[in-house]
RNA sequence: CGGGGUGUGGCGCAGUUGGUAGCGCGCCUGGUUUGGGACCAGGAGGCCCGGGGUUCAAGUCCCCGCUCCCCGACCA
């Protein structure tokens, strides 16, 4: 079956094979060629409409059993990683269309990713910027005056707005910005039946909204930007100049309004003022509006607070490598895959969900591992251990004792590549070796004369010279170190 | 589905104000070479993406298709 993954698939099985809580735990997992359909494949291996994927799927009667399961695969796929010494980072990630809780994704952190990240440059926090929390920021304690409305012709974006109230309204202490102001965007969320629901989402004038992290939060609805028909529905709405005075499910309105963190009580804004050409000054949270509630709304980013230590964050680009989860009952619950417990009762099935991309880690590794001469193999994956170039004529005693030094570390077990094309020049198959990337390469050539081979690291570019005779217990002491 | 490119020997490309197609690599033959992508000599190979149009004449100008690539939407 060519599927996106396998979820179904594998509870059905579960459901099939047992029915006794000895059974759990229990993890199944594969190796498949899957599908999705993709929009636009691009980006070679990474990102195409079939690919290879190692999936598993963990199988417990409670929640401690799933939270076992969860850090065995975690625990595994770390060190998975670090063997293919591919450099990661687990993120905090939003588990998506599937459900669940539990959710952390693998990033290579690597400048061509499809994926963004933040992390902290102080701490070890790292998340997906759909899935960043921003966390309770304090409360601002200070006393303002109350609310002014005043004239703002002409004032209709953020950018306006500051400039006259720099013009008309100067303040002593400094210059008014964009982060002054509060910016209250309408949208509304369709919900997968079609009906929709108009909500304004108030952030920092200096930042943008960030629909896909609106998104992660309200899902299964959509966000959309309010189009004209919807906002001819809300005359309360004054394009332009909405304040939070009319806004909120208690207000003359009646439209859901949510605040983005960052604002916080008792802090204050100039807004608009649900006129025509006039905002007021000193609106503060709390005190002269009141929101439905808070969701995650800014873009992220860097020099963001982290969550966990207040430090400043940064932004980086992954590809994403691997993706744990914990799916809990959904599945189960949904095609009734239960088995009887100590007492003799039917409990639902809690399960995970892991995911390695097989194919698009090749690309990864490529990514971080080659120069301007080519790849550079990790150990553990290089399609062979040693590629021997041999620099001789046929039959020559180059050629001769390159071809026994082959035989020899075949014989130890190794995997040997050797290049004995006749006619071809040594720099051609230096070329060709610093390509393909095997991280040994050993020259038989004019050193010979010495009793010498060369013994080079791909990695490290060195170049040495062993003496024949302590070639291949040279060799495969390099392979089995790991190195 | 939007936006932008591209298409010429096997591969990578050039082709001016329209004048009947060229370069590098590769390939074939002979010879000389062998430690950083060798050299000499000779040679083969093209429906210039397709269709229509303008013109005495179109790779080149105009119109209509198609292809592949890139950027978005989408997605691991």
């Amino acid at each position: 079956m060519l599927g996106p993954t396998h979820e179904e698939m594998f509870t059905l099985l579960v459901k099939d094979l047992y029915s006794s809580y000895k059974d759990l735990p229990v993890s199944l997992y594969q190796i498949q060629t899957k599908y999705r359909d993709e929009a636009r494949p691009r980006a070679g291996l990474l990102r195409g409409r079939e690919f290879l994927m190692k999936d598993s799927y963990s199988f417990d009667i409670d929640d401690a059993g799933l939270a076992k399961s969860y850090q065995d695969h975690r625990d595994a796929y770390e060190r998975i990683f670090q063997r293919l010494r591919l450099p990661y980072v687990i993120v905090k990630a939003m588990s998506g269309a599937m459900g669940g809780s539990m959710s952390e994704e693998f990033l290579a952190p690597i400048e061509v990713g499809e994926d963004t990240f933040v992390r902290c440059t102080k701490c070890d926090y790292s998340a997906n910027t759909e899935a960043v929390a921003t966390g309770a920021l304090p409360a601002d304690t200070n006393t303002y005056d109350a609310p002014v409305a005043f004239d703002s012709p002409n004032c209709p974006t953020i950018a306006s707005l500051v400039d006259y109230l720099n013009t008309h309204h100067a303040r002593s202490d400094r210059a008014w910005t964009a982060a002054d102001t509060l910016k209250n965007v309408v949208l509304q969320l369709r919900q997968p039946d079609g009906s929709t629901e108009a909500l304004v989402v108030g952030v920092p004038g200096d930042r943008e909204v960030d629909i896909k992290r609106i998104e992660a939060q309200v899902s299964p609805a959509e966000v959309e930007p309010m189009d004209d028909a919807s906002f001819a529905k809300h005359p309360g709405l004054v394009r332009g100049y909405i304040g939070p005075q009319v806004l909120g499910t208690e207000s003359a309105t009646g439209v859901r309004y949510l605040l983005d963190p960052s604002v916080v009580p008792g802090s204050e804004w100039v807004t608009g003022a649900n006129k025509k050409d006039t905002h007021v000054l000193h609106l503060v949270n709390g005190r002269d509006f009141n929101a439905d509630g808070t969701i995650e709304a800014v873009e992220v980013a860097a020099g963001d607070p982290c969550p966990t230590c207040g430090g400043a964050m940064e932004i980086a680009r992954g590809i994403e490598i691997g993706h744990v989860f914990q799916l809990g009952r959904k599945y189960a619950d949904k095609l009734g895959l239960t088995v009887l417990d100590q007492n003799g009762k039917q409990v639902v099935v809690t399960m995970g969900s892991y995911g390695i991309g097989v194919s698009r880690a090749v690309a990864s590794i490529a990514e971080a591992f080659h120069d301007e001469l080519g790849l550079k193999w990790p150990r553990a994956i290089s399609p062979a251990d040693v590629h021997v170039v041999v620099t001789g004529k046929k039959d020559d005693d180059i050629s001769v004792a390159a071809e026994k030094l082959a035989t020899e570390l075949e014989a130890q077990g190794l995997e040997v590549l050797i290049d004995d094309r006749v006619g071809v020049s040594p720099g051609v198959k230096f070329k060709d070796a610093e390509l393909l990337g095997i991280p040994t390469i050993v020259v038989v050539g004019k050193s010979l004369a010495d009793g010498n081979v060369e013994v080079r690291d791909r990695h490290a570019g060195t170049n040495e010279a062993i003496a024949v005779g302590t070639a291949v217990a040279h060799v495969v002491s390099l392979v089995r170190s790991g190195s």
